[in-house]
DNA sequence: GTCTATATCTAGATAGAC
DNA sequence: GTCTATCTAGATATAGAC
């Protein structure tokens, strides 16, 4: 073979980061096979060597976005007593609203999930629940778990959709404060 | 003249009510221009005598959504004390829910106006500033404001964004009763 | 596995007839 | 103001050479 047995995974792998970060930074539909393949140095027509079609690479991604997402924000056994606090600071940063490439899919691609098949969905649904059953645990409230969670993808919409730095931190900052002064577990203790 | 004084408007006017709908439902990137126009029976061409261009109608469409959804939610001055509740409730519905073509803009199109130029989002802007205004003098609590507001279109993302009825619900139910039990001025009086 | 070339389709936008 | 026809550009996807 004129390719080592681990470059089709390479090649998989640099695609898969590459289109997470253009996808979120300018949506997944309006960005094209060839921009998505010359960002790691290749042409357009070895993308089909890779995924069947766009809308698989678009499954794949979605389903390893919600899977590192739902990972973090869930934590381990071993987490801290204030990881929910540590989690939503982190979420509800001004780096965050300002770098949707390195962010959470949900604020840049949610309209695009909710238009797309079941299958997506169904990833997209298994992995929040998963988040909101840890946090359930953690802060002692379900629907706190789920307000949190709306809350963050909410605020990060807003953040992204005004046009003023000010507004915009003044918006995070509202979030922030607000989900400080709700009683939950372990919501009051220093993040 | 071939068409009466008033039909330029009418076409605009219902162009920008079609579009309004096809744009919430589908994304408005992922619509084009001979899709809007043949909905109000119209052929492609016909558009730029309306507007300069795609983008332009963009622009009037978000404005035209953002003062809607901003009137609607800051409410006038002979609105009940329970106002904010009310809004919540038909905010966090299941019939918003599944019906994103006449509901509020931001959970569809926040992504897109993330990405549009400094004038849209300077609309947008404005409009949410209105309305946080407004419902902070209610709620008594300007970050609540923000926070009511962020919690909305969040919830309505991530409801549109799973695959079961079931999880659509509960995310919605969760969103209301978090917000039902925050203590705030008319939150706890009945809708 | 990746390349170039290409087929096919759809997009935004313009020109000129009516 | 609207139509048809058309230009140009970009999209997804395929074919065959290397």
């Amino acid at each position: 073979m004129r390719y080592a047995n681990t470059h089709k995974d390479e090649t998989r792998k640099k695609l898969l980061a590459s289109s997470r970060a253009i996808a979120k930074k300018g949506g997944f539909n309006s960005t094209g096979v060839d921009a998505l393949m010359s960002s790691i140095g290749l042409t357009g027509g070895a993308f089909y060597s890779h995924f069947p079609s766009k809308q698989a690479l678009f499954e794949a991604l979605i389903e390893e976005e919600m899977q590192n997402s739902s990972d973090m924000l869930a934590g381990g056994e071993d987490s801290p007593d204030n990881h929910v606090a540590k989690c939503l600071r982190d979420y509800l940063s001004t780096f965050h609203a300002m770098h949707p490439e390195v962010g959470c899919v949900l604020p840049t691609l949610g309209a695009e999930i909710a238009r797309a098949g079941p299958e997506v969905r169904a990833t997209v649904e298994r992995a929040l629940k998963h988040t909101q059953k840890s946090w359930s645990a953690r802060v002692g409230d379900p629907d706190a778990a789920w307000a949190l969670i709306a809350q963050c993808v909410g605020a990060l919409v807003l953040a992204r959709a005004v046009e003023s730095d000010k507004t915009r931190k003044e918006i995070l900052a509202s979030s922030r404060r607000f989900l400080d002064n709700a009683q939950m577990k372990d919501l009051n203790k220093k993040a």
